[in-house]
DNA sequence: AATGAATGAGGTTTCATTCAT
DNA sequence: CATGAATGAAACCTCATTCAT
């Protein structure tokens, strides 16, 4: 319990760092030193450099659990759903910059192995959800039924990643929260179901 | 000019052994190592280790220079230009795994000072090109006008980016150009402008 | 009384650590982990490392001491002692390969002048056992009479260990008590008095 | 060759400060003090500590090879050969007594697998060497032929070793080369052959 | 058979870089 | 396509030990 506690504390810092300058300049000295500790203290709490890493890795899983679970205990479904995670996402980059900095950036663990089961189940579990989430939106006629489930993960995501990644690289520099209802706003454009589809369908 | 060409060699393996192993597998060590030649040497045609990182970056560039320089050659506009900008990214992919697989990894870059405004002003001239191209389509209806041209920068890209980053992550594991058509054509479908599809139809 | 036990468990976990893996992988971790017990929880039972190695040395000579005692209970004496003797040697070897395999390694010790003294002093009692019982031997005609003590002491000491060594460089490949028969039956052919086979032979 | 050279400098050193402190007192930071370079020079002579470790054993079975060398080139053979073996085994002892004190340590280095090949084969070697010597001796009568040569090997090399290893453990206190002769001359009067022989024989 | 947390010293190794040749 | 040798800094990690609880 405590334990946990104290590696919570560590991931914390660990991944203020990793969001200041990249995994490569996540260090035991310098975790250490923020942590104003000595360097074997952290080796009471993880086994391992690798396993801190992990453990980021672990702390961007319990809290897209959390997402999932609330959508769930809300019995909210289709696009609503979809919505709702698509903006948590934002929240969780605008509230925790740190760890969302690090979320989009599997290059920085994908190259050791060590990391990348992890990291592919992560992402293999999300697209589940957000598939699960468009069928039932597809079925219920609030999305277009045109475009495979899998293609439209891509079409929603990609946008939502690429936003995230340039406010990111601008330093924050635009008002995220604002961009991003645009953004939604002009997904549901393109992807409308229904009368959208109608209109689409004449075209043909 | 021949120091031109060994700096040309030099960043190709560096390419490969960042794509391999990520940046911070790249050591002067290793990339003499794999080029034949002792550490001292590599000093002969670069400053140092961050001029060479600055090549790898630059080498992107030229690259992208090429395709849009074709592109204009060619006089291809509107969304016509996006598509073939867009193919031209996967066939990279697909021809230049090494080269590709860095050049959508902005963050292994971005946190150190040294590169980011390279990479950022790269960035943003691709954008410009993408949008004047998008302004092209929207002009002549072939792409709808309710989205903004920034926005819909990120509507095309982040699928793109998205897809390939998947391609990566799964090892090569499935036919990115075939699955890279029906993005296109996915895209297509929901960014299509109201009269827009009758043209498109037409040029094909 | 208690605590006596507990070093003894303590020991006897130290020698099997430093019998698989030298005294240079003996550290207080391993071992307070596979006692199951904390690390400084070692330290009410032994005030520093060193003392546990002491302790080690000294359960050596507790197991001669032993050997000894038996011997000079039975009232045995000359070369059936040193035959009692050198056979428990192999059968302690045998019996207890964790101790045996550090028994004869005293350059692991050696070299920290905190042991040399215990083992030095050890080994020096030992040899007087020994030399005594070849005085008797060589007094009552079953050994001959032409060698020293000291070194013929080497003579029957030096091949022992090398066996004992040798057994435990193989892992065990070979039948150890079989192997020392036959050396002790070389070793009396070798060291036999004049008139003293008649006596051995009988004694059999 | 150059390399050589400093290669076989670093392993003089490191026998040198093994023979003095044991091979737990071996480490890069004091090999490197020694010999006035700074710890990472080392590497660019030794791929590893391990290298330089099984440096220091392959330096062991280059003098004994050139022994090896020395013997057969002079013809010598049969019981002069085991002589001449066994004192340049005294005399190297006594030249080189940091390499002769590692030189009968094998538990030093037998824990760790990366070594026993080395050192087993080299064990073997020797025994080969040795056992083919005492079959010409045992043929040409000077040595006694009821006794198997494996176990004759062990009572000639067990108390030779044991000497080496008494005189290192005294710290040098007394003249080895003078005890070495005792020794010699003891082991020829046990291993005796022709009328020792019969004399023996005459005893079943 | 007490433990959780910490520490100072020190271990091996890798890094980018420089310098004499 | 110059190389062999070296270096200062820093990386991760392990050690025996201590202290508050």
């Amino acid at each position: 319990m405590e334990l946990r506690k104290h590696q919570l504390e560590i991931v914390a810092v660990a991944l203020r760092i990793t969001a200041e300058g990249g995994l490569g300049s996540l260090t035991i000295k310098k975790l250490s030193r923020e942590l104003g500790v000595t360097e074997p203290a952290l080796y009471r709490h993880f086994l391992n450099k690798a396993e801190i890493v992990k453990a980021m890795i672990l702390s961007f899983e319990l809290e897209s659990d959390a997402v999932f679970h609330e959508i769930s205990r809300k019995h909210v479904r289709g696009l609503a759903a979809v919505e709702l995670f698509v903006k948590s996402r934002f929240s969780l980059v605008v509230e925790k910059p740190a760890l969302a900095k690090v979320l989009f950036s599997e290059e920085q663990f994908i190259d050791d192995p060590e990391y990348s089961d992890l990291l592919l189940s992560m992402m293999h579990r999300h697209k589940e959800h957000l598939c699960r989430m468009l069928r039932e939106a597809q079925a219920d006629g609030s999305v277009r039924s045109d475009i495979r489930l899998e293609m439209m993960f891509r079409l929603i995501l990609g946008p939502v990643r690429l936003l995230i990644k340039q406010w990111g690289l601008s330093q924050q520099g635009f008002d995220l929260l604002k961009t991003s209802d645009e953004l939604w706003d002009d997904l549901q454009k393109t992807l409308r179901g229904k009368e959208g589809v109608d209109n689409e369908t004449k075209d043909h």
